[in-house]
DNA sequence: TAATGTCACTCACCAACTTAGTAATCTACT
DNA sequence: AGTAGATTACTAAGTTGGTGAGTGACATTA
């Protein structure tokens, strides 16, 4: 922790903090390049796991119901995504993601991932377990703060 | 990456995954929790390392000299910064950060820091070089995203 | 010393959120 | 079966935090 007198960092704490940090700024960046909001983006980005209502989403998102209702608003604006009704429960509302978004999200996530699997790909099965307990770890420790 | 068929997801990668979406929701929930916005906590942790003028702070939070301008305002009204004239350069402002704003930021961020220097003191020295050799490689991974 | 650049700031405007409240529909209780 | 209470999606009005454009003070360069 710089400026924090005491703090001896280690080079995985360091290295941790610059993911951190630059996983924090990527959504705006990204979604500036996209022509859309980091919840437009974020949304579309969760909708690739399948159909979700607006209020599941506004959860998802961390904002409220009112707020989510204007996001698949400006999705549907974009063709990124449609409202289907919901079989079987009058008051529900499935949003879908379109091909268009399905290929918005790949185009700005592949290259990512692709990297991200090289770099998988150099690692031996001792060092996979390793770096997940590290990785799980950090999450947990993340969590925590948000309790 | 779920909902794409095709991708083989690793343990590593979705443990990655979940990191990453953590770290992108902490922030707003830390600053709603400290009565900050997200711009003024990131400008109040990026302050303890020193003091910074308003136009470099902006390039830090990725918005316009403008908003920045008014960040420092409301750290200001919050008793969380100073300004301070420049010596030497007549034009200049720094911000520093005050003891107020420091122990917001301790206060905050310490639990986590302390769950992850005992996660960090588990690693053997070799898991260290694995561990911190993949972090490095999603940032850059991550960055070139940003591009 | 004049021209140009940089810094901090203000102003008007806009996008995306909040709170509050509505109508439609579902669920549970008696 | 009928009614009270939840839940869902949405709308309306207000707040917040951002942008773009432009200003004055000071610094740097030709």
């Amino acid at each position: 922790m710089p400026g924090v007198p005491g703090w001896r960092t280690t080079a995985t704490l360091s290295a941790l903090q610059e993911l951190v940090e630059v996983s924090e700024a990527v959504p705006s960046v990204v979604a500036r390049k996209a022509g859309l909001s980091t919840s437009e983006l974020h949304s579309l980005r969760h909708l690739m796991r399948g159909p979700i209502g607006p209020v599941d989403l506004a959860k998802v998102l961390g904002v409220t119901s009112a707020a989510s209702s204007g996001v698949v608003d400006r999705l549907v604006g974009h063709g990124h995504a449609e409202r289907r009704s919901h079989p079987g429960d009058g008051r529900r509302t499935e949003v879908v993601i379109t091909d268009s978004g399905r290929a918005e999200v790949l185009a700005r996530m592949t290259p990512m991932f692709e990297s991200l699997a090289a770099l998988d790909a150099t690692l031996s099965e001792g060092d996979r377990d390793v770096v997940e307990r590290y990785l799980r770890g950090a999450t947990a420790a993340m969590k925590n703060l948000m309790t």
